[in-house]
DNA sequence: CAGTTTCATAACTCAATGGTTATATAAATT
DNA sequence: AATTTATATAACCATTGAGTTATGAAACTG
């Protein structure tokens, strides 16, 4: 798989990359990763508003990475790692793309920077 | 390291993903990864201005995802991979923490992991 | 039935994005 | 010196994002 393929679904990798711009939506994606939860539950932890987490559940649910349930009249969310697949799959393939400095990144840099002052990195 | 040690740097990992979450910026990432390019060379596979471009480097920059270089009037940007390895590690440290029901995932990392059948890299 | 819990939705503010065109700056070219 | 090239910056516009408070709708509880 090319990273140009990755870009096939592109709005499906936007709303992933944004979902996850979010501490927020991070910190949520985190606690649903040890089960699902209730909006309270989910909001719980955090200081902002009840309608606030409501928002992130639905950024996070466009995104795919929650689904909602209905239990009563609580509407726990549950985790979906499909759409994450993208995102990981799209970083990983980057960084095999360029995988010659990729790993050894850090000293490679310090090298670039004080060795080569001009950025002929790989070519 | 846990999924709350990536919070620590929570700034840098928002500023990561939001800056992928932008797909004329993944192509821009897609482009340096294959060599430092000018911005006219950046712009040229798109069809917004040139200032539309140099906003993207700025958010690029900001993310330190790219550095800027001074080439007489050029300004070529190279590509810098650590704070994408933040949005990997991050993402990884997900998978394996809900290890679970990643499964399937896993199988399709290995796939990416291993065999690339042909050398053409991407756009 | 009346009240409470759980959650969603609406309406609003404010800041940030992503785009534009126009202009400025600095180096290269003629 | 004048012009062209490469890029940045400013000013503007429309859209989106993240937050708020207020209110509404179900479902549960007494």
């Amino acid at each position: 798989m090319k990273l140009s393929d990755y870009e096939s679904q592109p709005e499906n990798l936007d709303a992933v990359f944004a979902a996850l711009a979010d501490p927020t939506r991070r910190s949520i994606l985190a606690r649903l990763a040890t089960g699902e939860a209730s909006v309270g539950e989910l909001a719980e932890p955090f200081e902002i508003s009840q309608p606030a987490i409501s928002k992130h559940l639905k950024v996070l649910e466009r995104a795919g990475l929650i689904e909602r349930e209905i239990d009563r009249q609580r509407r726990p969310a549950r985790l979906n790692a499909a759409p994450m697949q993208a995102a990981i799959g799209w970083l990983e393939e980057f960084r095999r793309f360029w995988s010659s400095s990729f790993d050894e990144l850090d000293g490679l840099l310090e090298e670039l920077k004080q060795a080569e002052p001009k950025g002929a990195a790989d070519e």
